[in-house]
RNA sequence: UGCGUGGACAGACGAUCGCCGUCGCGGGGUAACCGGCGGCGGAGGAAAGUCCGAACACCGCAGGACACGGUGGUGGGUAACGCCCACCGGCUCUUGGUCGCGGAGCUAGGGAAAGUGCCACAGAAAACACACCGCCGACCCCCGGAAGUUCUGUGUCGUCGUGUUUCUCGCGGCGCCUCAGCUCAUUGCGGGGAGGUAAGGGUGAAAUGGUGCGGUAAGAGCGCACCGCUCGGCUGGUGACAGCCGGGGCACGGCAAACCCCACCGGGUGCAAGCGCAAGCAGUCCUCCACCGGAAGUUCGCUUUCGGGAACCAUGGUCCGUGGCAUGAGGACGGGUAGCGUGCUUGAGGUCGCCGGCAACGGCGGCCCUAGACGAAUGAUCGCCGCCCGCCGCAGGCGGGAACAGAAUUCGGCUUAUGUCCACACACGAC
RNA sequence: UGGCCCGUGGUGUAAUCGGUAACACACCUGGUUUUGGUCCAGGCAUUCCAAGUUCGAGUCUUGGCGGGCCAG
């Protein structure tokens, strides 16, 4: 599931939950659909368009085989800094590292009953 | 092997899991819609740079002049072009050398007697052709002045005559020579001037046509031959231009990718153009019917309407021209939305055959449909085969690698990046 | 998508109409000083790259590369 409103992006950036692992920069908000969805946020300045293109593919595919084991429903948004291209097995690594961590900040934030943190969007 | 030109491909096949589009099937729901299954299609030769040209769309039809920008041999191709093809001119190369009407390559290649500007350093001089050095100084003027000429004198010698018988010696005439003086000069010579020259002057990227012979005081197209230049004519060619003939001794340095002149071309903005639907909001301020004419009404203040029209506004540089002038137009500030459809992929389209053309390309006929995304799809894994590299216990095995690069309205070019393969050409004549 | 601007030593800037690439700071070497600083002398450029025009290019023309900015 792809994120594709801008609305949506302004959302997720708003929340301001964010981790850093390797080469990327994901920020997360937890969503009422029972399944993740994912979106981009690659500038130029990372690389050319085939660059680009193969970072983005090599992320949604690992994304793609590990969807269903993520804990619970988020909005994903990943950016990236400039770098070579990495292999699938090292995204799908960095990927998992930077969900557990958005998650850990998440439950956090939700059992502390004052910060009553932004509104779950459906 | 190298260089050049032209062309082809962009690993192939299968399985599984996905993404985008489209078609079909069936399911749930009153509907909007929701999720499912299957078929088919899914990056490029450069999709890139955005350097040109167009299509298409809108802008108060776009007409003229100027400005501004672009192009620049000729002919053709094309929807068009700054692109392509052919040809012309120029330059360079062509086995050791020279030449050639042959071959190959390059070529932004209109105009320098319309005007302006620049040409550093060096060099006598850098654009008007003179001045300077040098050469000459024939003709003309001045100065010096030898040989020479005339005359006179002197001396030696020779010869003739004569005095003395002869020698010697003396006297006189003539000839030649020496020296001195004078005269005539200037034709040799030297110096100077007036003057004649542009041959020469180490430089420079470039120096007032070149080479040779004649000619001259020295020289010079001063004369001649060849080459070059230029003017005119004829012939060939659509043309750029070429060839031939004749005239002119020759006036014309280079730079216009310096300003400029000439010819031709160009209205502006760009698919976030534009059109439609849905949703949403809040309006405020400023400027503009001078004036003239006709008609109607009139409470005689004026009002309405028709036509013209200054200023103003628009026509995104200026002027003219054109258009607008009140339920209207223009401008300034503010508010709201940024969702959907359409434009959007059938097109100057590909491909095969025949015909026309040197070619670029065109004509006719058959066949084919080949991505349409929008926080933006075209992917991943495995197997096997093919290519390249390395290693090994080499009919094989193991490991690694495979360029440049990603559609965004669409075409035609150009330029740049880049892997592999194929075809063709790289030659000839004379001395 | 369209448009505009800029590339000169390590850094910041100059270079008139095309004629020897200049200045300051920094850095390096040597000297002066017991040492350091100061001071003195010297050094440090493929003018982003490649072609072209020109006798000659930082300057002019064309193409490329890199960077920055603007509009919807």
């Amino acid at each position: 599931m792809r994120l594709t409103r801008a609305g949506q992006f302004q959302l997720v950036f708003g929340a301001n939950v964010r981790t850093a692992v390797g080469p990327l920069l994901v920020w997360a908000l937890p969503n009422e659909l029972g399944h993740p969805r994912l979106g981009f946020a690659i500038s130029r300045r990372v690389g050319t368009a085939v660059a680009r293109n193969r970072i983005k593919r090599r992320l949604r595919e690992a994304f793609r085989l590990m969807q269903h084991d993520l804990s619970s429903g988020y909005d994903l948004v990943v950016s990236v800094r400039r770098h070579e291209p990495l292999t699938l097995a090292e995204y799908q690594k960095a990927l998992f590292k930077a969900v557990r961590a958005v998650d850990l900040t998440w439950s956090k934030r939700l059992h502390r009953p004052n910060d009553s943190g932004p509104e779950i969007v459906s």
